[in-house]
RNA sequence: GCGGGCGUAGCUCAAUGGUAGAGCGCCAGUCUUCCAAACUGGUUACGAGGGUUCGAUUCCCUUCGCCCGCUCCA
């Protein structure tokens, strides 16, 4: 088995992270808290080169994404209007047999026979349980059907029953007879576990008073606020669809097992890019047809005649390289292409991007996927529509292209166009819960929209965890060299082998020796022309190897040396220093001149 | 949330119902002309709380954290 090495590996990377100062446990002098994390001095530029990198790709260079910085705590009516209310801040039962769990105010009132048993035993064993366990059973329904359940429900906790519900026998049956009871799942009849709130969401108060009218949540998520601010962005930009709108910030997750160091935290940091664009139907409308040729790999630069698989196949393609361009190979990843099952009702398609991390599990056919680190969601026109049912407040955007388009479909086209799109907007409505006579006069206004240019975007959502794609990077940059050295002691050192471009420190600065000095004044000067633009580490302590070997700890790529050389000892030398390379221990020489120039070149 | 394992220095690991030790690291110094050299000195720990006891790091209870499995995962 390679669980354990795994294992192994993992304790490795976690104790490096402490050693090093990476990554730290949150509130450590108290004892810690559980899923949450610090990051130490090389952690938090790890991290900030990581924004900062997934910033400057995503919005600088482009010029169809602009940034937000929005708060964490919003008005609660939006998560509201996203469903994590609805589906996380509820009190909710579970059922102790089929672990489906029903909200507590909207269980069914039920009457009829409930059966009550105090545990089950199996005969000729030791094997016996104490636990209550009750089923309702309808007028007119079988004991046997309830005695079946129960059976099914000590199994679990029954091995000496080696999985045969017929070796169970049940103790302590009783029955009474129950009138509009809340207690049992409407699916199963079984009795329900306590009522527990099932908050998915962290919460506090907004203003002194903790009341119910005050709670606000700190945000499960970073996109909600993007689509709260559609418009305002949209109107002060400049930006015409198809556009996106980036953010990075901090979400918090109350969830209910953090794991795996620091993958699943409570709070934790994303970049998340909405990126809007037109319904099929307006690029049917605007460049004719839709292009939906499927193609190998990257799509290419956006052309007008995409529809949402295109966009989404080009935003999966363009997050993998910059993944690529971090260090983080295509054989590193993995792909998910979620399932109808999986994907959320409103998604049209999901990719996940994992990373197989030294936890990641083989799946049942022995292949190693990885985890998690960034979803690509095609979220059709989802989540602005319910913000604009929400708040009342339109979402639509006004498309000038579309307007003059229209006008040279023929009757036919306009009539195919506008009903494809009216069946579209019905289906959200109807799904949205509205009756049938409003939903469908709302989606033929919709649809009449059109003609006037006017429609709801669709969007696709590439949204990345930061501190899951920290720990990759962490991951994939351990490796362990071990030398044998001139006297046969070997010796098992760590090289970090970050891509330089996101690597804590850039360059170590060193004179050769600590008590010359010239070599020491030249090494700070260098130093000191170095540290404005590149984040720089100086070090005089100890024989030079040691300082080489802590800066390959910390993932250093370059180490510039001072010798007697650069003071001129070979006057052809003059000015030149030693350049060291963590990765193959490769030296070279290079005038102080070209310094700046050549490190600019690899770290940028 | 349930079950199992684990918590001694920054790290790896000892020992003990009665003063907690080593190696490595780290810091300072001497020395050192390119890959954790040597020497000298220094640094730091029984996760927390309670109980039993004359005395607890050791025994007991609780709690917190970490790891593994199950569960959960918008």
């Amino acid at each position: 088995m390679a669980e354990p090495k795994e294992n192994v590996l993992m304790e490795k990377i976690v104790s490096l992270c402490k050693r090093r100062g990476f990554v730290f446990q949150s509130s450590e002098i108290y004892g810690g808290i559980n899923g949450f994390w610090d990051y130490g001095p090389l952690g938090a530029e790890l991290k900030r080169n990581v924004k900062d990198l997934w910033w400057q790709s995503m919005t600088r260079l482009r010029e169809d994404v602009v940034g937000l910085e929005a708060t964490i705590v919003m008005s609660p009516e939006i998560w509201r209007a996203s469903g994590h209310v609805d589906t996380f801040a509820d009190l909710m039962r579970e059922c102790p047999l089929t672990r489906k769990r029903v909200r507590t105010d909207q269980v069914e009132a039920r009457s009829g026979m409930a059966y009550r048993f105090a545990g089950a035993e199996v005969a000729g064993t030791d094997g016996r349980v104490e636990k209550a366990f009750a089923v309702l059973v309808d007028k007119g329904g079988h004991p046997e059907s309830a005695r079946k359940k129960a059976r099914e429900f000590f199994l679990a906790s029954l091995p000496a029953a080696d999985g045969d519900p017929a070796r169970i026998t049940l103790l302590g049956e009783q029955t009474a007879a129950v009138e509009d009871s809340i207690d049992f799942h409407p699916d199963s009849s079984v009795e329900l576990g306590p009522s527990r709130p099932f908050n998915l969401m962290l919460q506090t108060w907004v203003g002194p008073i903790q009341s119910d009218e005050n709670v606000a949540y700190l945000r499960p998520e970073t996109a909600q606020a993007i689509f709260a601010q559609f418009k305002n962005v949209l109107e002060t930009s400049r930006q015409k669809l198809p556009f996106g709108i980036g953010q990075i910030g901090k979400a918090f997750r109350n969830e209910v097992t953090p794991r795996n160091f620091t993958f699943r935290s409570r709070e934790f940091e994303q970049m998340e890019l909405e990126f809007f664009i037109k319904p099929d139907e307006v690029v049917e409308a605007i460049s004719g047809s839709v292009n939906t040729q499927p193609v190998e790999g990257h799509p290419g630069e956006p052309q007008a005649d995409w529809g949402w698989q295109r966009w989404h196949q080009y935003w999966v393609e363009e997050r993998v390289r910059f993944y690529e361009g971090i260090g983080l190979s295509r054989s590193t990843l993995g792909f998910h292409h979620q399932t109808p099952e999986e994907l959320a009702h409103y998604a049209r398609a999901t990719t996940d991007i994992l990373y197989k991390f030294p936890f990641s599990k083989a799946d049942a056919s022995g292949v190693v996927k990885g985890d998690e680190l960034e979803g690509i969601a095609a979220r059709s026109d989802f989540d602005l529509s319910q913000h604009e049912r929400f708040s009342g407040k339109p979402m639509g955007v006004f498309d000038e292209e579309l307007r003059t388009a229209w006008t040279q479909l023929s009757p036919e086209r306009q009539a195919e166009l506008s009903r494809r799109y009216f069946e579209a907007r019905l289906r959200y409505l109807t799904k949205a819960g509205l009756p049938a006579e409003k939903g469908d006069k709302e989606a033929r206004e919709d649809a009449d929209g059109l003609a006037k240019g006017q429609y709801i975007p669709h969007v696709i959502e590439p949204s990345a965890g930061v501190d899951r794609l920290i720990l990759a990077l962490v991951a994939n940059a351990y490796s362990e060299v071990t030398e044998t050295d001139a006297k046969g002691k070997s010796e098992t050192r760590v090289v970090m082998r970050f891509h330089p471009r996101v690597a804590p420190i850039k360059v170590g600065v060193f004179p050769l020796l600590k008590n010359k000095p010239e070599l020491v004044s030249k090494a700070r000067a260098i130093h000191q022309m170095l540290k404005s633009e590149f984040n720089c580490f100086y070090d005089e302590s100890g024989a030079i190897g040691r300082r080489y070997a802590r800066q390959d700890e910390a993932g250093t790529p370059f180490c510039v040396t001072v010798d007697f050389d650069t003071l001129g000892e070979k006057p052809e030398l003059l000015d030149t220093v030693t350049l060291r390379h963590r990765d193959d221990s490769r030296q070279e020489r290079i005038a102080i001149r070209d310094l700046v120039g050549w490190l600019r070149e690899r770290v940028r």
